[in-house]
DNA sequence: CAGAGAGATGTTGACGTCAACATCTCGCGA
DNA sequence: TCGCGAGATGTTGACGTCAACATCTCTCTG
């Protein structure tokens, strides 16, 4: 005689009580219970009560890959960025995990360790398989220019600071507004032409800084220096401010971000150039430390909480109603502090 | 006679093609495809091969969903924290995404707008209903001493610098000892007493620190002056920073991080205080920024990166294994730069 | 007072996967 | 030659939820 085989109590834990077991404990169909979680009107208020009672009781809570599997939807967004250490990305994803969590979804976060082709097409990969409704790309880099790399099918995805590409909606920063007032505010004090510290080739924020860095300088008939090309660190913008602060000729400095300019000032004062007597310096992002620079920085004050909630909102009206949108721009604001002065 | 209802495509979007798709394909059952898309060794090599590119040809994704459901597994981690802004929350969430995924679980985050008690109920109910097999805390507060906020049942849970409570397994920086390196070095190069410049009292790290730095200057026979303390903020740094300019008897100061440090040292700038000739300055975390301030700031390194992936670590065990580690500790490490030196 | 209609509730089956069990084939030793 | 075991593959059903459809009970109208 064989026993029934009682299985093991879980494979995996927490297999909570099932709307069947409220159901019965309310005494009423799976199917009232359903409605109730799901906060439909179509329940009379007495047995709404009592379900509602039977799951306190009981600690109830639905399973949501029970609900994924029936709907197809798995009210969650993904977020693909390379390196969260960078002060730009952070304050945005800030602000879509809350835009997401308002709208009732959570947020899974996909990391890109390094952006090359091949790690963004295994992320690309990993996203397949990841349980999302649709997507927002981080990436600041050029990859869609690689047109092997490959989104899933049908899966919707709004893209930040990286347009060009008209493929997908984005939004982006105005960064080229941003360094046309970084320059045009040297230009106005006075200063004869402006430096460029860079970021690096690959990131398509960086380019349009430097491009529109470059168009400014034109138009009022200045020569562009050299570009120096960081990356974004702080240790390049030393570097490259050693460089900077060795050269008489340099009066005005436009950094690309705030923390390559944090390096430049510290070149300065190291070799004993007087910011902003000797050098003016300005940045780019206005991070919550650069007001507290010595001296303060005048930088462009980029709108990240702006960004992010945009591309929630733009993601999820596609994932929602299925109406995609254009890309959408988000404005600056030149924040002038004390790293700048008339040339002496 | 009735016809089959034949019903619209499909309510949320991506409906792929399923095992059963491939299985046709393959010309084989669906358990096959099931065992392929698992690794299971008990497929004929040819069998697989066939599987393996009628799944190519379909371009079939496994329905994370349908497995969850199945299996009782997300193979995903939750993240609960307060504010992303903070650079130590930050590194230490780069870190638990790196490890996640390279263990293969993605990663939700939960979001907690501000730590009241409130907040953490909601974000306890939201965590819930996520779908995900454990998580990790990051909630720098003193929540635990509020013993009505409660975690799910049966739930593994790891808590990151909060310790002080024993019913959660940990992964804690050694606060006490990153205050006494830092008070101690002060006390070394001569200084009489060294002042405080504390977070906030609800941060389990904030209250670590001072207390250490009490106890380590109580040991030299020191006095202790009053604490000043700020919110973790710049801005607060910069305020208390000028109090402390205006007291002549300052010569020593350790900041509970590099940011209030930072502001300290504006504050010194600005009242013509010389950095370190007059006032020694400690901060605490080494921000990537920190080696650039001016002067560069001596401060204690957190390794960041090592608590992540600790937690990431001791989390899976809990999760797959079901074996759960007491605390867990990690060291730090004290970074002279140019922000200390001896009193006049 | 019959019948229509609105609202509440129940029944059935399918979403995609995988564990458990059943079956089939083949090679090898007694 | 037969039987046994190992390995490959197939069949069945259940995980928890919800849409579609089926009932059932009222109320209101003409």
């Amino acid at each position: 005689m064989t026993t029934t085989t009682g299985r093991a109590p879980a494979p995996g834990r927490r297999r909570g009580p099932s709307m069947a077991d409220v159901a019965r404990e309310a005494n009423v169909s799976g199917q009232t219970v359903s409605r109730v979680s799901n906060g439909r009107d179509n329940v009379d208020a007495v047995t709404r009560d009592r379900v509602l009672a039977a799951m306190t009781k009981l600690g109830y809570r639905p399973n949501s890959a029970a609900r994924a599997l029936r709907t197809g939807r798995f009210r969650s967004i993904g977020v693909i960025m390379f390196t969260l250490s960078s002060f730009g990305n952070m304050r945005t994803l800030d602000a879509i995990t809350t835009a997401a969590s308002d709208a009732g979804y959570s947020l899974t976060l996909i990391p890109v360790p390094h952006p090359t082709k091949g790690e963004i097409s295994v992320a690309f990969d990993r996203l397949a398989d990841a349980a999302v409704d649709g997507v927002i790309l981080i990436v600041e880099a050029h990859l869609l220019d690689e047109s092997d790399v490959e989104l899933p099918d049908g899966l919707p995805v709004v893209i930040v600071d990286a347009s060009g590409d008209e493929r997908f909606p984005g939004v982006d920063t105005d960064q080229a507004h941003g360094a046309r007032l970084a320059v045009q505010h040297l230009l106005d004090l006075g200063h004869e032409s402006v430096w460029h510290v860079a970021g690096p080739e690959r990131s398509y924020s960086a380019t349009s800084r430097r491009e529109a860095w470059a168009a400014t300088l034109a138009e009022h008939g200045a020569t562009a220096p050299p570009v120096l090309e960081g990356d974004w660190s702080t240790e390049s913008g030393y570097e490259l401010g050693l460089e900077l602060a060795a050269n008489p000729a340099v009066t005005a400095v436009f950094a690309a971000n705030d923390q390559m300019a944090l390096g430049v000032l510290r070149a300065m004062h190291e070799t004993g150039r007087q910011v902003p007597g000797d050098v003016s310096v300005v940045g780019f992002d206005d991070m919550s430390e650069s007001s507290s620079f010595w001296p303060p920085l005048t930088t462009v004050h980029q709108f990240f909480g702006e960004v992010g909630r945009r591309s929630v909102e733009a993601l999820l009206r596609e994932v929602e109603v299925g109406e995609r949108r254009g890309n959408s721009v988000v404005d600056v604001e030149l924040v002038v502090r004390q790293s700048t002065a008339p040339p002496r």
